[in-house]
DNA sequence: TACCGGATATCCT
DNA sequence: GGATATCCGGTAA
C-alpha cells in the first residue's frame, strides 16, 4: 500500500472548511515510545481564526497557550480541556491567521493492541471515538504543542482511501453554544453512518 | 484569586 | 439510551 506524507500545501491552500473536509480518510500517525499506532480521520471540526467567536484565537487572542495557533499551517495545536483531557487541532493556512482544525474521532488501523492498552481497555469499542480519547490512544499530550506534523513522532499520510462527497456529513460544531451566531455553522465534518464517531 | 471549559467514564434504565 | 460526578491549567479580574 502507497503512504504519502501529507504536503506542507495540503495545510496552507484553501479555506480551513475544505481542509477539514480533506482530512477525512486521511491517517494520523504517531511514533511514541517505540510504539507506532495510526488511525484513518473519520470527524474533524474547521475553527477559522480571528474572526471565529468558537475560536481559540478569537476568544483568547494570542496568548501563551494559543500562540502556536498563529503559526503557518502544518504543525500540532494540542491543549488541555476540563483538566483532564488533551486535544489535537492541525493548525492551517498562514502564519497569523489562527486557524485549525480539531481532529474528534479515529478509525484505528495500526498498533490497535497498544491503543487499547494506553485506554486501559480489552476491546476496541471506543478506543479513539472522541477528541480527548483519541489522544491517549496515540498517546498525544499537551507538550507536544507546536510541534511539526513531517514527523518524526507525529505525520500524516494518504493511503489512497477513497470518499465520495455524498458520504461526508456537515453539522454544528459540538460544545460551542457560547460562540451567538458562529455556534450555528456548520462546521463539524464526520463520515455519514460511520460506527465510531462521537456522537450522533 | 476565582471561574470555567471544543469531554468522558460510570452507573443507571 | 440518559443523567451525573469529575478533573486542573489558562485566562481575566
Amino acid at each position: 500500500m502507497l503512504h504519502t506524507p501529507l504536503s506542507k500545501d495540503f495545510y496552507i491552500n484553501g479555506h480551513v472548511t475544505d481542509i477539514a473536509k480533506n482530512l477525512l480518510g486521511k491517517v494520523l500517525c504517531t511514533q511514541k515510545n517505540n510504539q507506532f499506532t495510526s488511525g484513518m480521520i473519520i470527524e474533524t471540526e474547521a475553527y477559522s481564526g480571528i474572526d471565529d467567536l468558537a475560536c481559540h484565537a478569537c476568544r483568547f487572542g494570542k496568548t501563551p497557550r494559543t500562540e502556536v495557533m498563529f503559526k503557518e499551517g502544518g504543525v500540532a495545536y494540542i491543549y488541555l480541556c476540563y483538566g483532564i483531557h488533551h486535544l489535537f487541532n492541525i493548525v492551517t493556512n498562514q502564519a497569523g491567521e489562527g486557524n485549525a482544525v480539531l481532529i474528534r474521532a479515529l478509525e484505528p488501523l495500526d498498533g490497535i493492541n497498544t491503543m487499547i492498552e494506553r485506554r486501559q481497555k480489552t476491546t476496541m469499542h471506543r478506543i479513539a471515538s472522541g477528541p480527548g480519547t483519541l489522544t491517549q490512544a496515540l498517546h498525544l499530550k499537551t507538550s507536544d504543542t507546536g510541534n511539526s506534523l513531517f514527523g518524526p513522532n507525529i505525520w500524516l499520510e494518504d493511503r489512497g482511501f477513497n470518499l465520495p462527497a455524498k458520504n461526508i456529513e456537515a453539522k454544528k460544531r459540538i460544545g460551542v453554544d457560547y460562540a451567538g451566531a458562529d455556534a450555528e455553522k456548520p462546521w463539524r465534518f464526520y463520515i455519514r453512518d460511520h460506527a465510531m464517531i462521537s456522537k450522533k
